[in-house]
DNA sequence: CTTAAGTCCTGCAACGTTGTAGAGTGCGAA
DNA sequence: TTCGCACTCTACAACGTTGCAGGACTTAAG
């Protein structure tokens, strides 16, 4: 129903191949007959069939973009910044909630999809990296989690420093009874919470604080709820905290409601800062201090990134790159209110 | 690279036919044949070639979704429901980010994306329900705004009854002076604002409330940076609000930021709801009152007429349906605290 | 005037899949 | 015995596109 090539030819009346040489933008098609295609392909609202040239050539023009849970603002607001940045490629994004179930994440590569997509720009939170590496899947940049050394493109903030830095900054209140909430066991998830808490624990060395293994807690996921309830845990001590690092701004938004529910003064009783700067935390009353990524960088690196190895050039088969990307501590009214 | 059919049938030593055959669950193959050739099938790790497949049948399997905006909250909790939905099918959804322009709306309606999806749900911001349909693009399904009548299928709540039953809320405790904020242009945009607006004055009627335009304030976006600007303007006014209703809770959190930033306390002296039920609210100081609507009804429901038009049965080509899906009033802390 | 290089255009084949038509069995009913 | 039917499997064509090879013509160089 839609037109073909066929139909544009023939009306055109000029072969197939001349049609596809004017809609591709080859160079040696006689200016007349280049206009007599145009306006033809424009009049019958001639547009190419992907399926025709995928199968044909091999790329679909479709990256696929797979996150743990979409609805989290901060990936929400990546998956956002990267469909902008693959727009300006003329790429298609398809988005994928992996649920931070492995099986999920496995069917992703493995699947259907397998076919369907150019490469992938995956923020693992249930498989490593060797996995999703190893799966003769199409080329791959990794976000946030390191799988080692070497095995991927990848791109990240300095989790350890930022986190350091978040805890410095309470450190430099003058509190000396610093918890951390978000630190998760040993599963690939959280690897980038574990390197935060690293950055914590350093900070607090350097700040010449003993590091109290009851002010440190885990979480199941790092949602609001359980940023909430790990609060609650926190002041039911003998000696709760006076400050509270949360390695995400949700679970520290939820660490808030805790507090202020049970009357605590934010920041007087007890300073708190998260991590990601996510909207919600410049409308919170305090409003969140916070360590700020520059993730519109991390999308345009990882989209340039997967462009180099989809390209024909000598980067498409290097050996994988490490990008790092700046952070930025931002104290608001829940550390300096 | 990767294996195809001809491939499997060339190991298991039957005709590429009989491997399609096995592979889409066709009766007529002896089980011994069919034992084998999946042998080989998984052996190889063969995966059909979507590309292919699409070609051959017109199909792709791909659904898209457009939102105006990925990052609020409601439509990436939006998304994320109809992307479970979808799954259920074995429908990959493509979403799509159309930033309330309508030029990109039409882009996606025209563009490439014409031959690759099978169907769309669209939460259309720009455009209108007409213009959408009229396209001659894949079967639709609209959320949200109405398109007019009998354009297209159509899954929403009862705004009007919903911004009701909000300000019904507010009179019940004793409220008079009740603000509305989210008033929108005669643009498509906001039609869902329209009609929550309506509800708004239907029941200050009811409850024998003048409707004072003074209280209806409008804004450009529906975020929280514009809900805290509106509510500076009520608060600036000469007789200030002792209650509001936000269109959505996006609004209402801003809104909420600008009363405490401000020394107003909620609810004693001013009363706060929003609309959408999104997570924020629940975790925010006060808790925000609001109106649920039932998202993962709304999702499955987008979903199940999508899968009845793209049906072989009658329904496919029958009249374009109207449903409703329920609401649910949420009183919290921002209300009765 | 011949040859080489360049320009413009065309036809063919192939990408991997599935619908259609039909060939070859074996079995039960007429 | 003969026919018809159900079953199992196969060959072929087509979906719409683009790379390749090459034909016809023009221009520039020797």
């Amino acid at each position: 129903m839609p037109p073909r090539l066929k139909d544009v030819a023939a009306r055109a009346g000029v072969s197939i191949k001349t049609v596809s040489n004017v809609v591709n933008g080859y160079v040696h098609v006689a200016p007349g007959t280049r206009a007599r295609v145009q306006a033809v392909i424009e009049a019958l609202g001639y547009v190419p069939n992907l399926a025709a040239r995928q199968l044909r050539g091999g790329r679909s023009g479709v990256i696929a973009l797979a996150v743990p849970e979409l609805p989290a603002p901060y990936f929400a607001e990546l998956a956002g910044l990267i469909v902008q940045a693959a727009e300006r490629r003329r790429w298609t994004v398809l988005i994928d909630q992996t649920d931070g179930r492995a099986e999920r994440e496995r069917d992703l590569l493995a699947g259907l999809r397998r076919h369907a997509i150019d490469g992938l720009i995956f923020s693992p939170s249930a498989l490593n990296g060797e996995e999703i590496v190893g799966s003769g899947g199409p080329p791959a940049v990794l976000l946030g989690a390191r799988a080692g050394p070497g095995v991927a493109d990848h791109v990240a903030i300095d989790d350890r420093a930022a986190g350091a830095d978040a805890t410095r900054h309470l450190c430099e209140l003058g509190r000396n009874r610093i918890a951390v909430i978000g630190v998760l066991d040993d599963s690939p998830r959280g690897a980038a919470a574990r390197r935060r808490l690293a950055g914590y624990r350093a900070a607090l060395a350097e700040a010449g604080l003993a590091n109290d293994p009851a002010l440190e807690v885990g979480v199941g996921r790092f949602g609001r709820a359980e940023g909430a309830a790990a609060m609650g845990r926190l002041l039911g001590r003998a000696r709760p905290p006076d400050a509270v690092f949360c390695v995400n701004d949700l679970l520290a938004l939820g660490a808030l409601r805790t507090l202020l529910e049970r009357g605590v003064d934010v920041p007087g009783e007890v300073a708190l800062i998260g991590f990601d700067d996510i909207e919600d935390g410049r409308f919170s009353t305090p409003t969140l201090s916070t360590v700020a990524p520059d993730t519109p960088r991390v999308a345009q690196l990882a989209v340039d990134l997967l462009a180099e190895r989809l390209g024909d050039g000598p980067a498409a088969s290097g050996p994988p790159r490490e990008l790092r990307v700046e952070h930025r501590l931002l104290p608001r009214e829940s550390t300096v209110g």
